[in-house]
DNA sequence: TAATCAATTCGATAGTTGTCGAAATGTCGA
DNA sequence: TCGACATTTCGACAACTATCGAATTGATTA
């Protein structure tokens, strides 16, 4: 791995099956969508007291969504003492996107 | 990536919250994802027998994906006597890509 | 009309998941 | 060390879903 670390948009990465599943899967909630987006829009780091604040869920519920989209790779988590920071891990999504577009370029002459 | 004449690409539809919802939790299956890759690789229409084929499921099982895929908006099927055929509906899937492609964009400069 | 085949619907079941409150863990400041 | 605060883990529960076999609907053909 070599100069990745700071660019706002990293290359599509290669998504395995599974992977590509769990991505889908985490994506599939509307509350970790919502949260998604938000970390979006942030300006970027964003806190789970904000995170909190923008969803109607308890701290259970969203420590839960949290680790679902750590696991799915979809963002990276700072653990910063008490405080942990979200932000976004762009290449998943552009993998993502890649696969979903060869679903839709093989398309066919209609008969 | 050259930009295209010859597909019949659909322009990006527009898709609402719980649209966008149904449809990830449609791709999120890996048999109904398994599906629509061989849709889009069939040349097209793809007939059920040839989908049953591929997927070992049974078929009500195959039944119910399909309806879910339907009723997403993900395919469309074409009834004709004792047969269907499965198509891609493309648009869809555009629109699918732009949202998460939004999520993306809006990336941070990484303080 | 009867038999046959494709696909759907029904009913049941097993597994998954979103949610919470309560308890536990971990961090920091006084 | 103590207490306040952030987050996680635990245990439980309700809702949802993938799956199947059996029964059903509907179309084609003998």
């Amino acid at each position: 791995m070599q100069e990745t670390l700071l660019e706002p948009v990293a290359k599509p990465l290669r998504l395995s099956g599974a992977r590509r599943t769990a991505i889908l899967k985490a994506l599939a909630d509307p509350r970790r969508f919502e949260l998604l987006q938000r970390i979006a829009r942030a300006g970027c780091p964003l806190g789970c007291a904000e995170a909190r604040a923008a969803l109607p869920i308890s701290a259970a519920t969203l420590s839960h969504h949290v680790k679902e989209l750590e696991t799915a790779g979809l963002i990276q988590v700072r653990r910063e003492g008490k405080f942990h920071f979200l932000t976004l891990r762009s290449g998943v999504m552009q993998g993502l996107i890649a696969i979903l577009s060869a679903l839709d370029t093989d398309h066919c002459p209609q008969r």
